[in-house]
DNA sequence: CAATCTACCGCAATTACCTCA
DNA sequence: AATGAGGTAATTGCGGTAGAT
């Protein structure tokens, strides 16, 4: 179902959840996103939650109820309390119906997972929400200490939530289940960033650790040329200080000629840093 | 059985609000 | 009081997947 899709490239150890989307279509179907001058919410004999009352809920025209692009008019309401601000406002509130289909899907995926909060309140709340001075003030909620830590410990349980696991949560944590929803998303974005910093501090490390191991040959391989120039030609080569390649097991430093350009022809080095450990490079 | 449609999900990128120095 | 930076909630758009037709 596309859950643990990234979880490798993220290194993320995800949760594979069972999914109940399937399910989930309280569908009213269009064409255009973009024409839902009326949204209806409706449930269906598949509805997941069937505990809770159907309901229906009409959006109002596009016309004259000019939506801006972040639809920032849905969450004119704040209060102090982050709660009673989750209660009041919702971040995919009718209103955000107009928008795109996305946003469609979403407030419809959002009517059955959130029923406690009934269409008549979002309806108003809607109202409520709507601008009377022109202004689209997209307030943010804040979590408090007790959500944050409970969402925190839910994270490092399971880094993505199947939507039983988030109905659950945002229950308990008394938010919207996109709340949580995004909450997680973003903690994940978080993690994926972290983990990222942590991986380009390592490959600097091997940089540096490569460019001063560059640094030694090249100052070495000066001293074999000075060094060259000053011995004779024709110089034996002790045994000791032959060395083989373990990957094709030729002797190095042995040239036909006897000459001395062999990369193995010299006494071991007393330190070399490889990183891809492959032997076969030096051949 | 393949093609198409639809709904859903996760992610990346971005926006925008809020807090704090 | 003003302001810039950082944290993060929220939005948007896209791609992938699965079920239905």
């Amino acid at each position: 179902m596309g859950l643990d899709q990234d979880a490798n490239s993220s290194g993320l150890h995800l949760v594979l959840g069972l999914s109940l989307t399937a399910s989930v279509k309280e569908t009213a179907p269009s064409t255009k996103p973009d024409d839902h001058h009326l949204c209806v919410i409706k449930p269906t004999p598949t509805k997941p939650y069937p505990s809770k009352e159907p309901s229906l809920t009409l959006g109002l025209s596009g016309k004259g109820y000019h939506v801006p692009r972040n639809n920032v008019a849905i969450n004119k309401v704040y209060c102090e309390d982050p709660l009673e601000f989750s209660r009041q406002t919702s971040p995919h509130s009718v209103v955000s119906s107009f928008s795109t289909g996305r946003v469609i899907k979403r407030e419809r995926d959002l009517s059955c997972e959130d029923m406690e909060v009934d269409a008549e309140e979002r309806v108003s709340s809607r109202v409520s929400d709507e601008d009377e001075d022109g202004t689209n003030a997209r307030k943010k909620l804040r979590l408090t200490k007790e959500q944050s830590a409970l969402l925190e410990e839910s994270f490092k349980q399971h880094s993505t939530l199947n939507p039983k696991q988030k109905q659950a949560l945002a229950r308990q944590l008394n938010l919207r289940p996109r709340q949580v929803e995004v909450w997680f998303q973003n903690r994940r974005a978080r993690t994926k960033l972290k983990q990222t910093e942590v991986d380009c501090e390592f490959l600097k490390k091997c940089c540096e650790t490569l460019t001063d191991e560059n640094r030694r040959l090249k100052k070495e391989l000066q001293e074999l040329k000075a060094l060259k120039l000053a011995q004779p030609l024709y110089m034996p080569m002790p045994a000791a200080t032959l060395t083989m390649c373990p990957s094709c097991e030729r002797l190095g430093g042995v040239s036909d000629n006897g000459s001395n350009k062999s990369p193995f022809s010299m006494a071991p080095k007393p330190h070399f840093y490889n990183p891809f450990a492959n032997p076969s490079a030096a051949c």
